[in-house]
DNA sequence: GACAATTATATTGCACACAATTTAATTGCG
DNA sequence: CGCAATTAAATTGTGTGCAATATAATTGTC
């Protein structure tokens, strides 16, 4: 029955575009590893580290808040990347309930050497121009709004 | 040092993209959740099953090839959905190094029930026209595309 | 036709991701 | 003030993802 088909065919879309989210964040997953194999990070890791390298002394809320993430990914990443001697972690003193997160000597000292390796790379990778680059990251993110939204009101 | 900044600001580009796709596929899958749900499966486990829905009868191998996946994923999963009982995982007579994964009744019945389910809401969600959801998921399996050679390049 | 190379799954180990729960600290309300 | 409600992290359990390795079957080559 092909007429049932393509009157289906637009409501599948959200799934395609889904799936092309889901594959290209795998794929860029595949460009950023070996590159972060040379910073000792993962790419979860690379995005708390960029957080910290823009804003210095963060709580768990507030680098949650802008990676989208929760205490219980990132409490043992925090751990790890303590542990790799790149961030340390202490309670506040104003409220012990937070966990005030703040780059080492070495954490800070990591961002130059990310910035030489890390962004040409990844640049080069996706063979798209500036222009093209600028308007796809807009349009996810007003896509990412849409469903943030969507799901908020459940 | 504004003028480093500046130059430096087209390099992050493509960083600023992959947190885009990144934190969409976050996004996208706080909205199937709860629909997926109703059908008890996961995100990953519906793809399976929208692969086998198109074609009955595939290989790990094959299934991987359409969604990106190894064995060291594929196979627990497949694993769940077979005890599920929505599944059925048998060696190939004629190479038994294969096992071709097949729907069983139950597997081929939950299509209906996810078709209701899962798309119209999707699309809702995505708050895009039709025309936007299709420039947009042209434009990322171009970007897949190219970052998939690169890192096969690597 | 034996045997090395290749191929298809499976297994192991590590690191997210998130729901649900727990614990401890702070806030708010009477 | 005192206690309930809220908030911030941490913990637990399940399910991906993927690298590396293991195992078994098939293919290619001499």
């Amino acid at each position: 029955m092909p007429k049932k088909a393509a009157a289906d065919a637009p409501l599948l879309l959200g799934n395609q575009l889904c799936f092309a989210v889901y594959s290209t964040a795998h794929a860029f997953n595949r460009v950023y590893k070996p590159l972060l194999d040379r910073l000792g990070l993962t790419y979860p890791q690379y995005l708390v580290m960029l957080v910290l390298w823009e804003r210095d002394s963060l709580s768990v809320k507030e680098i949650g808040e802008r990676l989208f993430l929760d205490s219980g990914t990132l409490t043992p990443l925090l751990k790890r990347l303590e542990s790799a001697h790149l961030v340390k972690r202490t309670r506040s003193a104003e409220d012990e309930r937070q966990v005030l997160v703040g780059l080492t000597t070495q954490g800070a000292g990591l961002r130059e050497k990310a910035r030489t390796i890390v962004p040409p790379a990844i640049l080069a990778a996706t063979g798209c121009s500036v222009a093209e680059l600028t308007a796809l990251q807009k349009n996810l993110v007003a896509l990412r709004e849409s469903l943030n939204s969507a799901a908020g009101e459940g």
